[in-house]
DNA sequence: ATATTTTCGCAACTTTGTTGCATTAACAGT
DNA sequence: ACTGTTAATGCAACAAAGTTGCGAAAATAT
């Protein structure tokens, strides 16, 4: 079930999706907030903003999981197919608005993709 | 470091994986030789075996580590820089030996990518 | 055969994430 | 505004994946 109930915790959470706009981890949240809720909150908000379409997940490097702000998305409707980068010395994610086309794989339907590109940052270029 | 010694371990999971040529979970993999070895054992030959170009590695849904076979690689060339298909429905990872284009994205500098695929294999489509 | 040093097993630990349950707090209805 | 219902929270305990340190065992070099 999605949310159903505004509460303080939830409040917290949007104003920081939507202040920071940036992909966020699970633990890095966590972190943020250990003085005003418990992580298994975080845990509980996180599901139902997804279900929602407000926010979408994904996995970063090393398998864990991220967070993003979600643009025209509903409970009904996810639509947030698209590449992550992750900087590889800042660890920084960037949902990236483009297109990646993938090639048809025979006897195989894709339902979905999942896909990281892992580099340098502007900030971390030398 | 990589492989130096041909330990019972090392000859086994060489054995495990020119056979069965599939891709394979970690935890898939423990579990399958807890009687033949520790699972400590089973991550360190894994990490030896991949620094050699032997075998590679990427990250199954879920986040979980996966394994399989290299081809043409060597402790120098890692250039194992392929896609993965994973069924939602039965879990089987395959990699594929297609080409994704990537799109150049400004000012990031791709070094390498995190391709997963996910839908239904051939067996368990209907 | 013996010495050297890599590799292993084991136990303890860390990190990420989940579950059950009693308590708290939204909020709908009056 | 008060009250009842039930969603949501905190907490503690748990689970799973993966890592670390160290003494013992097993490869391999001499
Ligand atoms: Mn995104
Ligand atoms: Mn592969
Ligand atoms: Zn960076
Ligand atoms: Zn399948």
């Amino acid at each position: 079930m999605g949310i159903v109930r505004k509460t303080k915790g939830v409040t917290t959470i949007l104003k920081f999706f939507n202040q920071k706009g940036e992909a966020t981890s699970v633990v890095h949240l966590i972190d943020l907030l250990k003085d005003k809720m418990n992580k298994t909150t975080v845990y509980r908000i996180l599901d139902r903003l997804e279900h929602d379409g407000i926010i979408h997940s994904f996995n970063g490097k090393d398998g864990l999981k991220w967070y993003a702000k979600s643009i025209g998305c509903s409970a009904d409707q996810h639509l947030d197919e698209h590449p992550h980068f992750q900087c590889t010395k800042c660890d920084k994610v960037e949902c990236l608005p483009v297109e990646v086309k993938i090639p048809t794989i025979k006897n195989h339907k894709i339902d979905s993709t999942n896909i990281l590109l892992l580099g340098k940052c502007e900030a971390c270029s030398d």
